[in-house]
RNA sequence: GGCUAUGUAGCUCAGUUGGUUAGAGCAUCGCACUCAUAAUGCGAGGGUCCCCUGUUCGAGUCAGGGCAUAGCCA
């Protein structure tokens, strides 16, 4: 084996705003092979991570939550560590970036990149919601699609036509937080001018640490020419000040990556490494990150260009994987195909998913597809039929006939060498990243060793007297076969593979260690080491993923896409999550008629409503304004939520809401009870 | 719309620099076996390699144009 090699990698950074799926798994889980793979191999590889914690969206959904956002980035992670600890992912450290070696680096970045010249200001337009006194980043600026007139679309594309504009072009705009109409307002911006390293990042691009697609990513970027990189956000913004411009914070995205360093800082200081070594300008040590393809840009360009402008080395290389779908499709909470990963890991095995993926996983950035049917037929098949089978198989005649005792001799060397020569080709395929390939190889060896024990037919030796001898070397070479099966499977089974180890009575495997056979040895009873997967247990886990989204009613439902356009209603608003009685129940709806109706001075949307509720009235501004005219709503019976919060608006505070239907502008429609129906009945 | 990928058996996927009759696992069917968690072994059937047009003695593989799917467009 090569000499040792110092070996540093991490997985994209979680956001701390919502629970691990196993589409986040597929990330840690390609990692978390690799890197147990070098581990075995003898190397030096530390594999960190930390959550991303910092951003708009945290902040308002602590807010929404009526915590602080350091409240929730704590709950959130202790829920991401259980989860990744169960599902075995061997992180040598799990940091956050919300911590003070991460402000440190954050810092340090930004001062080195500003006093070299790689930082300048820029005045900006941005919308600013006049409500809750912010700026509103595009995700949180809703309206209507310029191009195709959808209700309802986000500030940077369009759901229903798959247009992209800048949430300048949205008609109708408002903001997501308070439903006010968005300003235009300039603020001071500091950018990253990205186009000063664009030769660094040429070489670096050609430096082969990409895959052949991300490369020709890059080129398509560097031909469209480097753009500057806004840096900076506007308070409140929950992250890191910028020290010499109070009230502008660092943008998420430049503090995530440097969350890499960070946390391989705190690791440093638990085990007393040379930080430096790893990351020093000429640092020897190589240096992998594993992201999704959908952030390769920030990978691939701003992170490399930032820490040369500070000083440190670049990455030696970046390995995009691409996204999972689940029985070839994006993963849908209806289908209950978003599947948490403790939705998982409450009804499954986490080694069978770790298998799967494996057996899916190359070095490209192709999608990978979650087939069910396939998973569990597979998983069946190779790991319980055909792998832990050969240990089941011989470990009976061992136990009961040799208490227990392995042959001194191995039986068949020539079958044994073939397997261990078969190790270089397993560990290459490993190394590139190529775990189909890997585990394919694996699975063939897997079947030889099915063939050994079916042409040595040890149930027939053993009802023979005086061929004793025979029946312990078959059994026993049987079970070195499946030794050195195991350890192969080991960066992917890690828990299967400590199960054997203590079947077999032996340290944790290693590569090198492999090609010495297990002689003259004890072996502890056998255990059944993996069970088959029941199909009732996947049922129940899409179950149970179907029950995960009726807690959270209100979630915007799955978006529908393009092609289901055949009624655009259902298209753009795809038929939410199925709810139980109570909860619908929980919706105190009543009839109401409309005693008074004015226009609200100062608002474009706004009708203000009296409404009697037989008894109680109730004020409540109504967003429909472009479709009615207050005098023709008067004394009308309508439906309201009579028991929603009050909402206070700059107009006053509103008391319900009444309910409408349509896209919005002319169209729109108000609810009316049939005649009889008297102010204050329940709806139900 | 532009760009980057992907499209091979019912399912999931291999197919190296173009080279005989396109492969594997699962599923299906037949046979054998009964040590093993109904596991295993042997064998069979199953293909318009998305479509079209080229290049070539020869194309799953290369080029051009379509179609479908996914992602990116800061």
């Amino acid at each position: 084996m090569s000499t040792s090699r110092d070996i540093l990698v991490t997985s994209a950074l979680p956001y701390a705003n919502g629970p691990i799926h196993i589409g986040h798994l597929v990330e840690y889980i390609q990692t978390d092979i690799w890197a147990r793979f070098q581990k075995m191999r003898g190397h030096h590889c530390w594999y960190v991570c930390a959550d991303d914690a910092h951003g708009t969206p945290i902040m308002l959904r602590a807010r929404q939550e009526g915590i602080s956002p350091e409240a929730l980035i704590a709950r959130v992670a202790e829920e991401h560590q259980r989860d990744f600890a169960d599902f075995r992912i061997g992180f040598d450290h799990y940091h956050s970036t919300h911590s003070p070696e991460n402000r440190h680096f954050a810092t340090l970045i930004y001062s080195r990149n500003r006093d070299a010249g790689h930082i300048e200001r820029r005045t900006i337009t941005q919308a600013y919601d006049p409500v809750e006194q912010m700026f509103l980043p595009d995700r949180f600026i809703k309206g209507e699609c310029p191009k195709c007139g959808a209700a309802d679309q986000y500030g940077d594309n369009c759901e229903a036509c798959g247009a992209s504009y800048s949430p300048a072009e949205l008609k109708n705009p408002r903001s997501a937080v308070s439903g006010a109409v968005p300003e235009q307002r300039e603020s001071d911006h500091y950018f990253f001018r990205l186009g000063d390293f664009e030769s660094l990042l040429k070489t670096w691009t050609r430096g082969g640490g990409l895959q052949r697609e991300v490369a020709n990513k890059l080129d398509e970027w560097f031909a469209a020419g480097l753009q500057g990189w806004d840096i900076s956000r506007d308070a409140p913004y929950f992250g890191f000040e910028i020290p010499d411009h109070p009230g502008k914070f660092f943008y998420v995205w430049l503090d995530a990556p440097i969350g890499y360093l960070a946390s391989f800082k705190a690791l440093c200081e638990r085990k007393g490494l040379d930080f430096d070594h790893f990351w020093g300008p000429d640092s020897q040590a190589e240096l992998y990150h594993f992201i999704g393809k959908d952030i390769v840009y920030f990978h691939a360009l701003f992170f490399p260009a930032m820490l040369h402008g500070a000083g440190f080395r670049t990455p030696s290389a970046v390995f995009a994987h691409g996204f999972l779908t689940v029985d070839g499709q994006k993963m849908s909470k209806s289908r209950g195909t978003f599947i948490k990963a403790r939705t998982y890991l409450d009804h499954l095995d986490p080694e069978y998913l770790r298998y799967y993926f494996a057996a899916k996983l190359g070095s490209g950035v192709d999608d990978i597809d979650l087939n069910l049917d396939d998973f569990q037929a597979r998983v069946n098949a190779d790991l319980v039929g055909k792998v832990v089978n050969i240990a089941s198989r011989c470990a009976g005649f061992i136990g009961k006939r040799f208490d227990g005792r392995l042959s001194a001799t191995l039986a068949e060397p020539e079958l044994f060498a073939d397997f261990i020569a078969a190790g270089d080709s397993i560990a290459a395929a490993y190394e590139k990243r190529e775990f189909s390939r890997a585990v394919r190889e694996i699975m063939a060896l897997a079947d030889r060793a099915n063939q050994y024990i079916d042409e040595q037919a040890p149930w027939v030796v053993a009802k023979q007297d005086g061929r004793e001898a025979e029946l312990q070397n078959i059994c026993s070479m049987g079970l070195n076969l499946f030794r050195v099966l195991i350890g192969y499977l080991r960066p992917i089974l890690p828990g299967t593979a400590a199960a054997s180890e203590s079947f077999l009575q032996i340290e944790p495997l290693d590569w090198a260690t492999l090609a010495t056979p297990l002689l003259d040895h004890d072996i502890a009873p056998f255990k059944p080491l993996m069970t088959r997967i029941d199909p009732k247990q996947i049922e129940a886990m899409l179950e149970a993923s179907r029950e995960d989204l009726s807690a959270t009613a209100g979630a915007p439902a799955a978006s529908a896409t393009a092609a289901d356009a055949a009624n655009p209603h259902l298209s753009r608003d795809p038929i939410a999550a199925t709810i139980d009685y109570e909860t619908f129940a929980q919706v105190d709806l009543r009839v109401a008629l409309i005693r008074e109706a004015r226009l609200v001075e100062g608002a474009d949307k706004l009708l203000q409503l009296t409404l009697d509720l037989g008894g109680e009235t109730r004020n409540v501004f109504a967003g429909i304004r472009s479709a009615y005219d207050p005098k023709e709503l008067e004394g009308r019976l309508t439906v309201m939520v009579a028991n929603l919060a009050p909402r206070k608006m700059r107009f006053g505070l509103s008391e319900g809401m009444v309910l409408a239907a349509g896209p919005g502008g002319r169209d729109l429609f108000i609810l009316s009870p049939d005649s009889g129906a008297e102010p204050g009945m329940k709806v139900k």
